[in-house]
DNA sequence: GGGTCAACCAAGCAAGCGCTAGTGTAAACG
DNA sequence: CGTTTACACTAGCGCTTGCTTGGTTGACCC
C-alpha cells in the first residue's frame, strides 16, 4: 500500500529485479522468485509496488531516465562537429547498454507486457530519447556527412546499436568506443 | 502421441500458433488459447505436439527454414557484382521478415524460450543463413564496395535490418525493396 | 511512553496452468 | 469384413500463479 514513491529501497529493489527479469523474462519470472532474491517473503514484495507489472515499469524507467540524462550530458561535453556529436551519442549508447545492460535488455525484449497506461507514460521517455538521436542526425545530414532519408537512417542505426545486446561481449577485445567509431565509419560518406 | 511428423495439418496449425505467439508472446500463449484458435479442445492438441516447446520450435523452424530457402535462391538469381548481391539479400531478408512476420518474430523474440535440444537444432539453421550473409560482406569487402570489420559489419547489418520488425509498416509508403536500397546505399563507400 | 509508520511475515485463496488418461469415430487399409 | 490409424473429445489431476489479509516488529517523534 505503499506504492509510487522512489526511496532507495525501491530502487535497489528495482535493480534486483531488472536482473531476473533478464535471466528468465519478465513472464517466467515468479513473485516468489523475485521475492527470495530481495532475501524477503513475496507477500512484502506487494509493499513497495503495487503489482508485479509496476516492477517491470520502474526497471524500465530506470533505465530509460539513465539513458537520456548520459545522452544529454553527452552531447553537452563533446565537440560540436557533425562527427563527434554523431560519435559521442553512439558511444554513450552503447556504454549505457553495457552499464546499465540489465535494465536495457528487459526494456528492449519485455515492453510489450507493460500496460497501457505505463507505455504511454515511457513512451514520452523514449520518444525524448530518440528526437536527441534525431537531431544529431538531422546535423550530420545537413553537413553532408551522411546522405538518405532521416527517418530510415536513424531507424537503422538505432536497430545497429540495438541489437548489439544480443552478441556484444564486454569481456572481449572490442570496446564501446571501438564499436561507435566503426560504426560512424561504416555509415559515414567519405567523399563529403 | 504422433509426434514429429509434417503433415499438412501440423504446418496450418503452426501457422497459427504463430499468430498467437506474437500477439500475446510464448509464455503468455496457454495450450487452451492456442486450442481455441486451431478449433479444436486443448487435449487433442498434444496429439500433433509433444509439449507446447515443441509447438514453438516448430513455429520457429517453419520460418528460419523459409529464409534459408529464399535467401539462397534469391543469391543464385540476382547479378554477381557485389552490390548487386547484397541488395538482393538485403530485399530478400526483408520480404521474407514481411511475408512471413509471424515466425520471424516470434524467432527474434522467444529464441529463449526453447530448450536446449531445440536451440541446438535451431541454431545450426540460423548459422547456415547467417553464413550466407558474411560471404556476401565478405565480397562487397574484398571489391571495396564498403570497408570495416566484416564481423561488426555484418552484426550492425543483421541488427539494422532485423529491427526493422518493430517499426516497419509494410501498408505504408516504402517498400521492402525501398529499404534494401536505403540501407545498401547508407554502408556503401561512394569513394571506392 | 503512547502513537505513528515503513517494512516485513505467515497463511492461504481463487484462478489458471500444462498435460494425461481413457474413449469415440470415421476414413483407409489388407 | 475386421483392423488399424488419425484426429478429436471429456474430464480432471497436481501444481503454480499473482495477490490479499491480518498481524508483528522496531525505529523514530513529540
Amino acid at each position: 500500500m505503499n506504492v509510487m514513491n522512489d526511496s532507495p529501497r525501491r530502487k535497489e529493489l528495482t535493480r534486483q529485479a531488472a536482473q531476473l527479469f533478464v535471466q528468465e523474462g519478465f513472464d517466467r519470472t515468479t513473485v516468489r522468485m523475485l521475492a527470495q532474491e530481495m532475501g524477503i517473503k513475496s507477500g512484502s514484495l506487494f509493499h513497495h509496488f503495487r503489482d508485479k507489472q509496476e516492477i517491470l515499469a520502474a526497471v524500465i524507467e530506470e533505465g530509460t531516465q539513465n539513458a537520456l540524462a548520459i545522452a544529454r550530458e553527452t552531447l553537452q561535453q563533446c565537440d560540436s562537429t557533425p562527427e563527434a556529436r554523431l560519435h559521442a551519442m553512439a558511444r554513450a549508447h552503447l556504454e549505457t547498454l553495457l552499464t546499465d545492460r540489465n535494465a536495457h535488455v528487459v526494456a528492449l525484449y519485455e515492453w510489450r507486457r507493460l500496460d497501457t497506461e505505463a507505455r504511454d507514460h515511457l513512451s514520452h521517455l523514449r520518444d525524448a530519447y530518440e528526437a536527441l538521436w534525431e537531431q544529431v542526425i538531422d546535423e550530420a545530414l545537413a553537413a553532408g556527412l551522411i546522405h538518405g532519408d532521416r527517418f530510415l537512417v536513424s531507424r537503422f542505426v538505432m536497430g545497429a546499436l540495438n541489437w548489439t545486446v544480443r552478441w556484444y561481449d564486454p569481456s572481449g577485445p572490442r570496446s564501446p568506443e571501438d564499436l561507435a567509431r566503426e560504426l560512424v565509419a561504416m555509415i559515414s560518406s567519405p567523399a563529403a
